[in-house]
DNA sequence: TTCCGGTAGG
DNA sequence: CCTACAGGAA
């Protein structure tokens, strides 16, 4: 028992010991059950169509924003087939407060005529999915997550940032293909309850380990934080 | 690698 | 005023 949780994994250029993930997915659990946001698409009764429209509403976004959005949103476009049937010069239109819109409105309606074309149906397999127009390595996890069932990490900036604040930072530029942060990130959100780990993370990300001005002593994870014991001690050398 | 964008918060 | 934001495509 204690030789498996003492396993040390390779993740990326790094070695992370698997208790390491098991002591973080605890104490964050513990932490959300208190602290999680609320938000319209996180509702019991929220369909896959509403979760995977909320992530591409969210893209570059702030969650707080898209919130206030959301119910005009989801008023006038209530499934993909309404979507899929509006000129994208109106999509364009209803976006234009959230920003990209003129990047955002081709790609949503794209995507909507797709699905509707297979009839509600996603791919099955990463490779597949990442097919589909206007999916990047993000959009993917999520379809994979909210669609599947499927673990799969919502990595994002705010993601990446805890993760690396804890366990240490990456080598490559961008988040999204490097290889540290998804086999990582992916470890952290196989646990019985995917979807709440991942929210988990992003509260703990816009609450409490912020980009600017973190409440480090405020962290359920600071006992085991890099990022906290490291910058304590240039304090304390400071002084 | 760069660009897109309106918005909330510092 | 400036920054950062549940990314993707050219």
């Amino acid at each position: 028992m204690k030789c498996l949780l003492n396993k040390r994994s390779k993740v990326g250029h790094r070695f992370v010991l698997d208790r390491e993930i098991a002591i973080f997915q605890k104490k964050l659990s513990h932490w959300w059950r208190v602290n999680a946001r609320e938000f319209p698409w996180r509702n019991d009764n929220a369909t896959s169509y509403h979760l995977i429209v909320s992530e591409l509403l969210l893209q570059r976004t702030r969650a707080e924003t898209v919130e206030l959005y959301w119910p005009k949103f989801i008023n006038i476009f209530s499934d993909w087939d309404t979507l899929a049937n509006t000129s994208e010069k109106k999509i364009c239109k209803i976006l234009q407060p959230l920003g990209l819109s003129r990047q955002r409105a081709p790609r949503i309606k794209a995507l909507a005529v797709e699905i509707c074309t297979e009839k509600g149906r996603f791919p099955q397999t990463q490779e597949d999915i990442l097919l589909l127009p206007g999916v990047g390595q993000y959009i993917a996890n999520a379809i994979l997550l909210f669609v599947h069932d499927v673990p799969a990490p919502l990595l994002d900036v705010n993601m990446a940032r805890v993760l690396e604040r804890y366990f240490g930072s990456r080598k490559l530029v961008d988040i999204r293909f490097d290889p540290y942060l998804q086999s990582l990130s992916k470890m952290i959100v196989t646990n019985n309850d995917p979807r709440m780990i991942n929210w988990a993370i992003l509260d703990l990300g816009a609450l409490v380990c912020k980009s600017a001005n973190p409440i480090c002593n405020q962290c359920p994870l600071k006992s085991n934080c890099r990022h906290f014991h490291r910058s304590g001690r240039s304090l304390r050398q400071r002084k």
